[in-house]
DNA sequence: TAGCTTGACGAAAGCCTTTTCGGCCCGTTT
DNA sequence: AAACGGGCCGAAAAGGCTTTCGTCAAGCTA
């Protein structure tokens, strides 16, 4: 590092500034423009002015100094390019936004010893809170409970139940999605889905069967677990006509899987949905409203998710913590690949 | 708004515990942790002792109003939910994060509004830069001269010459994707590309006919404009084929309308890449490599767009700046649908 | 021994804002 | 007329840190 030049920025207006062209103390203007009482209406205006003049724009760090609040909060992610991350992180900065907060965007690339280095850069900066965005619904190592902020866990639940984690309900949304396709009359219905390494792979698995079980039913063969892939659906779906020709409904562990699945089927010459009715989690457009019919998909609800944890977060450093794993309801967003049975 | 009760937070370490706990006064403390000269080695052991047992954290809000420099940054996004802001937002953090710069996220919901908000925001915050990252390659309004902080803009330009501006080049992405074609014993060559309002298309296409032109040839038919959906990619290339069924290859303005054209060519009995080749701009994983056959795509490195962002904005605000609109050269990255001609 | 340099450390100013408290001026009350 | 109460404003402290400069002791030269 060269000592660097600096370019000759033009000294930002402070607060000085603004009382000295005002003709008042700086503690009058700052009255002034906070809305104090204190101060005589064209007194006020006067300072008013003198700011708009300067283009005056309070300098949070003192403010924040002052006060003990930053108005910041960190943002920790374990991947930015995992889909799942975005609308949670969207949901957040949508929910902070509204107020005043800032957002501080951290990427741990999946990384604790990255995670741990942004940690600290985060409290150095004073952020008032934390929230933790995980990838996968699978419990992930807590940040620990000696920390200085608050901290909301999202998505990826802490494993220690003294932290407050938000997540999607996995196992009601293959409750919801059974429900689905059972009023539509389907009573042959199996499962392919995705690595059984996640939890939410079995957890989909989980609800979904209770759900058939309520009606007296269990899946057609077994849940086939593999993994998250279009390929997958493809040579599942393969097996299972094989099989099962007479299947009248598959549910999906995912829109990647059930875009394999209807590929597959369309070739084989079955309808999509007179004969079988396909459906799959996530509600990821891109997939869904390509597909052939579009795809009726579970949609995870994950802004709602984000706001949730930005909102618990807001509680917590205002004093009121909440723990435990909380979970939000999940919903059937219907399209042309499930209809009633004829 | 109620008073918040506030949690009785055990008072963060500052520098002047630290320095009682170590006997020494803050101004020592600051030089022992600083590694400031004018220390003894064994008074600074001492210090780094206590800063220790303390877990202290210099507060950067402090520093930062000392030094007039708070090592933040902002980043502004138009959309978040695009997916071409996030490799660009992910390459822009990576080489911040990588320093000691911290990143405010702040999204804008593509509101000119919302985003003048978010400029004052952060200017309130004393973000030492900008970097506005846009959601397509079409010039965007700048957001002025007068900011007391250097602006550099990712992805969309700004449509002021006086700022700095970092694309991909979408003009020569057309180019490499022909001479690819080229090389592949290609010579009929039809285009299907997204909506023509979208400058990245017609760059891609112009740049593209340019290198046809360069090899004394032209599209087969005229290049189709319509939308950035796989519906177009099939509805296209059935029309393609009634017209002219001796077409060699199509070039797709993305991957998703590549996804529709092999989709059908696969239909009709084309064989894929063997009769006719395929190739798409993008790069999208999901896309290309759940296609049949993996889809040979564009990478518009956008990764490197955002870094190459980030680096430019590191030069202003040490006092280099540049302007004008840069262009970084994309990629072909070969996958199974194109093949030399049999 | 007086005077010097050098090294180590502390006092204090400064960054920018908010807030408390005291002062001043005027109009009211007894 | 004296005391009093409000309304308006300014001085100053606080918040945590860095940096400059002054102080002081030790070690050195003359």
């Amino acid at each position: 590092m060269t000592p660097a030049p600096g370019p000759a920025r033009s000294h930002t207006a402070t607060l000085t500034d603004v009382a000295r062209l005002a003709g008042v103390s700086v503690a009058t203007a700052s009255k002034a423009l906070n809305g104090r009482s204190q101060v005589r209406a064209e007194t006020r205006q006067r300072v008013i002015e003198a700011a708009e003049r300067l283009s005056f724009r309070p300098n949070q760090l003192a403010r924040g100094l002052l006060a003990g609040r930053t108005g910041t909060v960190g943002l920790l992610t374990s991947d930015l390019e995992g889909r799942f991350s975005i609308p949670i992180l969207m949901g957040a900065e949508d929910a902070f936004g509204a107020g005043e907060v800032a957002v501080f965007l951290c990427d741990a690339r999946g990384d604790a010893i990255r995670e741990q280095h942004h940690v600290r850069a985060l409290l150095g900066r004073r952020v008032d809170g934390l929230i933790v965005v995980g990838s996968r619904t699978d419990p992930r190592p807590s940040l620990g409970r000696d920390l200085p902020v608050p901290v909301v866990y999202a998505y990826a639940p802490s494993d220690d139940p003294a932290d407050l984690s938000i997540v999607p309900d996995n196992v009601d949304a293959g409750r919801i999605a059974v429900e689905h396709l059972l009023a539509c009359g389907r009573t042959r219905i199996a499962h392919i889905t995705g690595d059984p390494g996640y939890l939410a792979a079995r957890d989909r698995a989980d609800g979904a069967r209770a759900a058939l079980a309520g009606a007296g039913l269990d899946f057609v063969g077994e849940p086939r677990f593999a993994e998250w892939s279009e390929g997958w659906g493809r040579a599942a779906t393969a097996m299972l006509l094989e099989r099962h020709a007479d299947v009248d409904a598959v549910l999906c562990g995912s829109d990647q899987i059930a875009r394999g699945v209807v590929e597959i089927l369309r070739e084989r010459g079955h309808r999509v949905p007179e004969d079988v009715a396909v459906m799959g989690f996530d509600n990821w457009q891109v997939l869904t409203s390509a597909s052939r019919p579009p795809l009726t998909s579970v949609d995870m609800n994950l802004e709602q998710v984000g706001r949730a944890a930005a909102q618990a977060l807001f509680g917590a450093i205002d004093g009121i913590p909440r723990s435990g794993v909380e979970t939000l309801p999940c919903r059937v967003v219907i399209r042309g690949s499930t209809a009633h049975l004829s």
